[in-house]
DNA sequence: GGGCGCAGTTGAAATGTTTCATTAACGTAG
DNA sequence: CTACGTTAATGAAACATTTCAACTGCGCCC
């Protein structure tokens, strides 16, 4: 069957007494070879097993069969579930997707960029540190296909594909208000991140607007959006003088929600008749949490979807133009902001 | 800078006014070319913008430089912490990781495999639909390192990194007789999956040796290992006759845990003084649930750790020999089955 | 001053595909 | 019978790298 090492075409063709052209034409174009010799060169290629070699064929057309995703943080679900979307946009257009993670380090994601150009993957998608970083205008200059997904670039240097983070802010500062909220505080951070900036600013806008007092919509930072992170600005919260102490929380993400709702929970404090939460992102675990979770639901698998479709715009189509989605959240309430019909009485 | 396609070896050998040869030499062996060149060289390469072609590397040295991991399920954080362990082992080799999910179905497992063959992959972790299914064999036959992961094979056509099951079985048990138990239901399923048959195993022993009633021991059967199957277990419980209504539960993982916690909680039950709960995994989210979830922990960055470390033994060691590694999983306990110290009184 | 060793550099071969111009075979129309 | 068209198969070139034997100076020793 193999003697040693795996055979190629040439012993394809060799086994099946054709040229290696022809067995190159019964991969490609079948078509164009009679029935009777593809038959043969078929039955050669199952009896040694042959495997295309997947890097010579990309030296030799030029074109990679991938697509790459750098995400930003594999510890959130939310972004396996942009990555589950863009899978399935890989699938139907028949390629692979490759998935990095740079675990919010940017020196990993210049490492894993890198290494993907090398690769000439077919195009790239990614959720960057710091949408604005230099690497990222190189790679577009270069003219590598680039999407950057959940972040939004306002120069038009590449395409992105975003979530319309502001009017989040607003429909969970809203929503909270048509709950009877007075004081509320906004959980998230590192400012850096331009999520945590618009999502506050949505916040305020709606806060102002409504004519309340701007010291009421206290903003608790923190350092990551993790559920550790969550559950030490619970601490912090319950450590606020209680003419401070908000009725309700909106936190950054999920995790952060999480976090917060198991530390409020464990001290005592019952959700949401002390402490209302909205979350953002509405991943999987949201609703699966205690107290269901009342979340800004991003479409997590369709960011993923739209982005995998720019980017194959991009590297098919000659007259393609770089463009900014976005998407619109929606809020969708659960138990952890609207109490349960009482059970009895 | 760039004038069209990107710039190859030759590019930069005639820029730099050495051979190409020299310029490989640069990249592969810089001690053998000396100073001025080696510096001519690298000026030559950034002003190109050179990148070097992997596919053409690959297909001359004939050597890959990346691992790929297959995971089952991309829902579980469970394999992103495996998938996590073995990027930092890859990390530490200098090799990159293709993360491919086979969203439990055979026929994109396969797929995958397929694909990661012709790409020529250094090793391949997997933890399979079906760890008998002939195509692994035929792997395993074709001389691709290959370890299957937290599942296992007895035969020993190939290497595996797992974790002692029937123990992990033993011990959720032997901690819930310990807190005085004597009627639990074993959640899990569908019972093709070895680790289910496995775990119940465990406890089924244990219950034995500890001289109590079989019929005690109640297997509620599920049709996945997913939060929403872990809520409609709850449902069934509840259903149950009152004389058959465990006081506690096992769950085969911590997803059908966290549904089934959040399934009776909301159904007015108190955890764990109607219902004790224990997960097993000890994914990030156990601990954060909103009663934090008593687990058996899985090491589960080590898991994939070992992987990586046995796949490359099997890439470079000629006297490779497959082996078949085994953790021990333990217990850790939390409020889910731990009643706090009451508050007052 | 001829031979030798050494450091540095070169040029060609090889890797496994795809593509494309060319050839071969075979009818069929004139 | 020739010319032509069609269909099928061929062979060589090209892709970007690595490797390795061969070559070139050059200094040194006898």
């Amino acid at each position: 069957m193999l003697n040693g090492r795996t055979p190629s075409v040439k012993d394809v063709a060799a086994a099946a007494g054709v040229s290696l052209g022809t067995v190159s034409n019964v991969m490609n174009r079948p078509e164009v070879v009679s029935a009777r010799t593809r038959e043969r060169v078929e039955r050669a290629m199952a009896e040694l097993g042959f495997v295309r070699n997947e890097s010579a064929r990309q030296l030799r057309a030029g074109t990679s069969r991938t697509l790459a995703y750098v995400m930003l943080d594999g510890t959130n679900p939310f972004f396996h579930d942009v990555a589950q979307g863009i899978e399935f946009a890989a699938e139907d257009a028949d390629l692979s997707l490759f998935i990095c993670n740079s675990n919010s380090r940017a020196e990993r994601e210049e490492a894993h960029l890198d290494r993907l150009l090398q690769q000439r993957v077919q195009g790239i998608l990614i959720t960057p540190v710091n949408p604005e970083a230099p690497y990222l205008d190189d790679l577009a200059r270069r003219g590598v296909p680039l999407v950057i997904v959940d972040r939004r670039r306002d120069d038009g240097a590449c395409c992105s594909v975003a979530v319309d983070d502001v009017h989040g802010g607003r429909v969970a500062i809203e929503h909270l208000v048509e709950q009877g909220h007075r004081r509320v505080g906004f959980i998230g951070g590192p400012e850096s991140i331009g999520q945590v900036r618009e999502r506050l600013q949505g916040a305020r806008e709606v806060w102002e607007e409504l004519g309340l007092p701007a010291d009421d919509l206290v903003y608790l930072p923190t350092e990551a959006m993790t559920v550790a992170e969550g559950r030490s600005a619970g601490e912090r919260l319950a450590g606020l003088p209680a003419r401070r102490r908000p009725t309700a929380a909106f936190c950054a993400n999920d995790l952060l929600a999480l976090g917060l709702l198991q530390q409020v929970i464990g001290a005592g404090l019952r959700v949401p008749d002390d402490l209302a939460i909205v979350g953002f992102d509405d991943i999987e675990f949201a609703a699966a949490a205690a107290v269901p979770l009342t979340s800004v639901r991003q479409p997590r698998q369709e960011l993923g979807r739209a982005a995998a479709q720019l980017v194959l715009d991009e590297a098919t189509n000659p007259h393609h133009e770089h463009q900014q989605l976005f998407f619109t959240p929606e809020l969708v309430a659960r138990a952890s902001t609207i109490a349960p019909r009482p059970r009895s009485r």
